[in-house]
DNA sequence: TCGTAGATATCGCCT
DNA sequence: AGGCGATGTCTACGA
């Protein structure tokens, strides 16, 4: 299932990348290109090697040195793939894959030369995860006490006009509690966020109603705690 | 510079990766495998075929059959490769490639077969970019009329105990503004950040000086506009 | 399709 | 090293 070609003229290359792609395949190629995006802003990255994936969901991956991100990248169109012919020698010749976004957003890869490429059938990630903000809310919700002593919960993903509580509730006392989530250390961001939901609810609820935010997570940044204080809001630490 | 290997066993696979790290090149690896991430999170993905980037900075990369990120990733950590051999059959040993971050972070990487394998000097990123939020904060300095007739810029990144203010100025009637830059269309989000820098504002200068925030944004939802009004804060449209 | 918010977010800047 | 906010964020999930 898997084909390789090393060092290839760029009509091999051309020819091979197409073919696998028909196949549904996803191909990469290494070798010395220039790239162009433009679109949704600018971008070009000179001359030098670097490996292209062509997935079979036509998303283009442009990655060098270092990072995690790609270097460029293209995402939702059309890829292309044809051998630009110099007027002068061979050697100016150039093997260009492309995709052309719907939106304006077009990404250009231009080799000079290949040094391998490769095709395979590759996986679906059908991953499976845990630990995310989600399995969060399934300890607060199977205890409840981790909010604070008393908190009962009574709706998930509650509707306001700022957006949806996390977990919506009441205390000991029975006021009206909000509750977000964080499953990183918490910041200013998400003390705005808490801030808008509680005004929200005090906003919806009758004017007597006593609404009390509480931020729930796993640390929180000391501008934060701060906000929190000076909004009136509480923090739950869960490490 | 770029070397390739088709098919090869384990071993050889093992060796070519490890000496392409040490000279410093990145290394494709496109084979059969098990992926196990533990750390912020735990997510597996089953046996099947993907290609794996291990690049010179260390960054690890999974990448299966769709999407721009990978399915499994890693950075910052030591790599490791070794071939573990099983008691029984050779064909029970596995090529494992394994990232071991500081934070409890590990990426573990096991194939169970290497289809192709290539390593290549890539190029650092040195990307010329434009159109980025700096981009629009430029346009608005060069022409403060875009926030709203007669205002006039008077610093950038102002610091304010609830963060920086992206430009600080006055209107035509002298009344303090903070404008808040956003280079894509504004969600609620944006209307926060630009109410916790009016108060913190309102706060800071002296309590007759009048504090006005203005959001300049190629767009925003109708939401965001709705809690806008609600804080009095004014939208200001760059498309 | 649009809007909203999470993410193992990553990345870059500044303190 | 940590806080903070942008990102061509991407991606999943609802309305």
């Amino acid at each position: 299932m898997t084909r390789t070609l090393a060092d290839p003229d760029l009509d091999a290359a051309a020819a091979f990348a197409s073919d696998a792609a028909s196949d549904g395949l996803a191909v990469s190629v290494v070798g010395a290109c220039r790239v162009r995006f433009t679109g949704r802003a600018e971008r070009r990255l000179p001359e030098g090697v670097r490996q292209l994936l062509w997935k079979p969901d036509d998303t283009l991956l442009v990655h060098g040195e270092s990072g995690r991100d790609p270097d460029a990248w293209a995402s939702g169109g059309a890829v292309a793939v044809e051998v630009e012919r110099a007027s002068g020698h061979a050697s100016d010749d150039r093997l260009v894959v492309k995709s052309d976004g719907g939106a304006a957003d077009a990404l250009r890869v231009r080799f000079s030369a290949v040094h391998a490429a490769t095709a395979f059938d590759p996986a679906s990630a059908d991953a499976t995860v845990s630990g995310t903000e989600s399995d969060l809310k399934e300890r607060v919700l199977a205890n409840p006490d981790l909010v604070e002593p008393g908190f009962r919960p009574l709706a998930t993903e509650r509707e306001t006009p700022a957006g949806r509580v996390d977990v919506y509730g009441r205390d000991a006392d029975g006021n009206v509690v909000a509750v977000e989530l964080k499953n990183g250390r918490a910041g200013p961001s998400a003390a705005s966020q808490l801030e808008r939901y509680v005004t929200a609810l005090r906003r919806d609820l009758h004017a007597d109603a006593t609404v009390r935010g509480i931020l729930v997570a796993p640390g929180v940044t000391e501008k934060t705690r701060r906000l929190l204080a000076e909004s009136g809001l509480t923090f739950s630490d869960v490490s």
